[in-house]
DNA sequence: TCTATGATCGTA
DNA sequence: ACGATCATAGAG
């Protein structure tokens, strides 16, 4: 596996063509002295202004302020009072794209992850992963990486094996009220870590 | 100030 | 199916 980071023309494209490409990434997080790994076997595009279900429907706030910086950076929000998750934000400054990580699957420094996810993911190593504020648990993401550069040493994506377009999964975005029409989630069917089938 | 609600998860 | 639990945004 190739460990070097993918370079930040990877994020500047059309969002569109950046999320099925996330799909067979490898995100890598350095968490205090362990490193965690996972592939990407899940996510959802969400297109800025246009596109009612994004956060950046309605413009620029403080909450939402990352996801119009440059493509390449980390965009974690807090929702339902509990959870954390987090999108890579795509394209250029001020378009307001990013795609969400909704599933990996682990490859390295599962007993870290099963200690930040705690009881909930005992005796089933696929409750680890296999959902966007499951995710961030396990790997340690929080308000403190909001912002993070994915050029940088802490949190950062690998070449992994990308997978071929034809053999990707499309469906509507989970979780949402409008632009339910949209077949925006891309996920790798078959794949034991998909939040769902 | 005040209030409704959410890109969710775990339990029943 | 439902409750937990609270930051955020928009309204007043």
């Amino acid at each position: 596996m190739l460990k070097t980071p993918l370079p930040r023309s990877f994020y500047l494209r059309p969002t569109l063509l950046v999320a099925p490409d996330l799909l067979g990434r490898c995100l890598v997080r350095r968490y205090r002295n362990a490193l965690l790994a996972g592939t990407i076997v899940e996510v959802e595009a969400y297109l800025g202004r246009r596109d009612p279900a994004s956060h950046s429907y309605r413009g620029k706030t403080e909450r939402n302020s990352v996801m119009f910086g440059t493509g390449g950076h980390l965009y974690v929000y807090f929702t339902y009072g509990m959870h954390f998750c987090c999108n890579v934000v795509t394209e250029e400054e001020g378009n307001g794209c990013a795609v969400l990580i909704r599933a990996l699957e682990p490859l390295e420094g599962l007993p870290v992850m099963r200690k930040l996810r705690g009881a909930p993911a005992a005796g089933d190593d696929r409750l680890l992963t296999n959902g966007p504020a499951k995710l961030c648990q396990a790997f340690g993401i929080g308000r403190a990486d909001n912002g993070a550069d994915l050029a940088g040493d802490r949190i950062y994506l690998t070449r992994g094996t990308p997978v071929a377009g034809r053999t990707i999964g499309t469906s509507p975005r989970i979780g949402i009220s409008e632009g339910k029409e949209f077949p925006f989630r891309f996920y790798i069917p078959g794949n034991r870590f998909v939040s769902r089938p």
